[in-house]
DNA sequence: GATGGCCTAATTAGGACTTCCGGTGT
DNA sequence: CACACCGGAAGTCCTAATTAGGCCAT
């Protein structure tokens, strides 16, 4: 299957096309301006759309352009381009032709341009493939990554991006985190960048104005696989991962993505826009609890997320970086994408289960093990739900993955501030009392789409785990529960330390009417 | 036509409740 | 007597694994 790559929107391409006899084309009329997004990166040679060319100026009809051409001049803003070179043949395209349902991208972040290939109509049930290769390593489309040993020069990862990219990037400064300038004569080293060895160097190419900035976002210890790389290969980086590939390279390099149903009926019952644009805070928040829970995520703060759907749409990956500290492989970053992009709530579909270790995951998505992030969070800060493990056994059909249990209801409502008039702890020991128990089943309802539900019913489901270790009777106090599990070995809190860290919080937010649960479980942590 | 690989739909199995209800204790 | 609480039984909803059947290439 032809893979098809697009650049990213916003980002331009300038070709300067002379045909293969040399002659006939005029300068004005050889040159071609588009947005990169408008043009199709095949596999070899560069597809332009005929009547695109014609825009700007081309002629099909003086025999010029009948046949096809190739690339004289090329210039772009857009560094994830690197394979247009000097010499590339351009195939002129009559018009372009649908789009199958299943898109191929070899980019995490080109969502945009698979989504508008997609029948509105038909997306839930389509299942969207992304062949990730390592070189577009971040899943984002201005974010490159070289691997250079640490004590070179700059001027040898300017060399090795000149070589790679075939543009001259003589004029470019190199800047840190767009903050500080640094000396191409000296290495990063020399410059406030501790490490030693071969290391990935995540890194934009960018002009800003006058401007041009080879902007060095990260400097990371690879991934051990890379480790093994000759030192005089590392720049040889596709041919590597080439290299690499199992005798089973598409199952291994592919992730499936599909629309989860559990969401989009959450979505709909719950009236959230398809469109996450439109989603306001609570919008946000639900999502976000949601995910944190499908996608296992760790160290995510929900004050992080206090923002709205717009704001959401626009968070850049070292935004989202900052506020999700670990996501191997991409997997939540890509989602977020379709999310905002597509529109899609949408979940990687299972595969085998030795696919799905989270190594293989963040090899195939070519995403390096980011050792060099801090992972201080083992467990998420303020949503302590969505890391627990159930304490039943997870046994190869277990039915309820992904949906949240009753116990793990009634501990978010525990841990949230805003529940203590309906239920609360009591004591230090994992008491908790319903002192609503009817609202509280109302919610409890709400979340399992169950209208008619009430205390009756949520107290039977409460008494199927008496035969288990996570919740007991406290005999003769009305509407009062308890944990026995273990609260500590599951949340990193005990239940003493939830109750105290609630109160607090409810305290100082009626003092504030500001700092929230999650913010006191931040500054308590860190 | 036989065989094997791949894909998809249907079936089966199991967990976690939900619903109903009769009984017990306070 | 009211109400909380208990636990059996059947049903529902969901996911995941397995099986069956169709299609295609060899």
């Amino acid at each position: 299957m032809e893979k098809n790559k697009q650049s990213s929107p916003g980002s331009f391409l300038v070709f300067k096309i002379k045909n293969r006899s040399n002659s006939l084309l005029e300068s004005d009329d050889s040159e071609v301006f588009l947005e990169s997004d408008e043009i199709d990166m095949l596999g070899r040679g560069i597809k332009i759309e005929r009547s695109q060319f014609q825009d700007v100026g081309g002629d099909t009809s003086d025999g010029g352009l009948e046949e096809d051409c190739m690339v004289e001049e090329f210039h772009s803003d857009d560094v994830s381009n690197e394979h247009v070179a000097i010499g590339e043949e351009v195939i002129m395209e009559e018009e372009e032709s649908p789009d199958s349902d299943i898109v191929l991208t070899e980019n995490p972040g080109d969502v945009m341009s698979m989504c508008g290939a997609v029948d509105e109509h038909s997306r839930d049930n389509e299942v969207f493939t992304q062949e990730v290769q390592a070189f577009f390593s971040n899943g984002d489309d201005d974010i490159m990554m070289q691997h250079m040993d640490i004590q070179e020069p700059l001027s040898k990862l300017r060399s090795l991006l000149e070589q790679r990219l075939c543009v001259k990037l003589t004029d470019y400064e190199f800047w840190l985190q767009d903050s500080q300038i640094l000396e191409p004569h000296k290495n990063l080293v020399d410059q406030c960048v501790q490490g030693e060895g071969l290391v990935q160097i995540n890194l934009q190419i960018k002009t800003e104005g006058e401007l041009k900035k080879i902007n060095i976002v990260d400097v990371l210890k690879p991934a051990e696989e890379y480790l093994d790389i000759p030192d005089n290969h590392y720049d040889q980086y596709e041919e590597v991962q080439l290299k690499k590939q199992s005798p089973e390279p598409k199952k291994q390099n592919v992730i499936r993505w599909i629309v989860d149903n559990q969401f989009k009926k959450d979505q709909e019952r719950l009236k959230i826009p398809s469109d996450p644009h439109q989603w306001v805070m609570a919008h946000v928040r639900h999502w976000l609890q949601w995910a944190v829970r499908q996608f296992n995520l760790v160290g995510v703060r929900l004050t992080d997320w206090s923002m709205t759907g717009a704001e959401l749409c626009q968070l850049s990956l070292g935004e989202f970086q900052m506020i999700v500290p670990h996501d191997p492989g991409d997997v939540f970053w890509t989602h977020l994408e379709l999310l905002r992009k597509c529109h899609f709530v949408a979940v990687v579909q299972k595969q085998d289960v030795k696919q799905q270790e989270p190594a293989e995951i963040e090899e195939f998505c070519g995403r390096a093990i980011r050792p060099s992030r801090p992972s201080k969070l083992p467990r998420v800060v303020g949503l302590p739900l969505n890391v627990v493990e159930s304490p039943a056994p997870c046994g190869n059909r277990t039915g309820n993955n992904g949906q949240i249990q009753l116990w793990q209801f009634l501990l978010e409502l525990l841990t949230d501030k805003d529940h203590t008039e309906i239920i609360h702890w009591v004591g230090g020991h994992g008491e908790f009392k319903l002192n609503n128990p009817e609202m509280v089943a109302v919610l409890w309802g709400e979340r399992k789409n169950k209208p008619t539900m009430n205390y009756e019913k949520l107290s039977r489901a409460l008494r199927y785990y008496y035969d288990g270790h996570m919740i007991s009777k406290v005999h003769g106090k009305r509407f009062v529960y308890k944990f026995v599990c273990d609260l500590k070995q599951l949340m990193g809190y005990s239940a003493a330390e939830l109750s105290r860290l609630v109160n607090e919080c409810k305290r100082k937010s009626t003092m504030s009417g500001i700092v929230d649960l999650d913010a006191r479980f931040s500054s308590d942590l860190y």
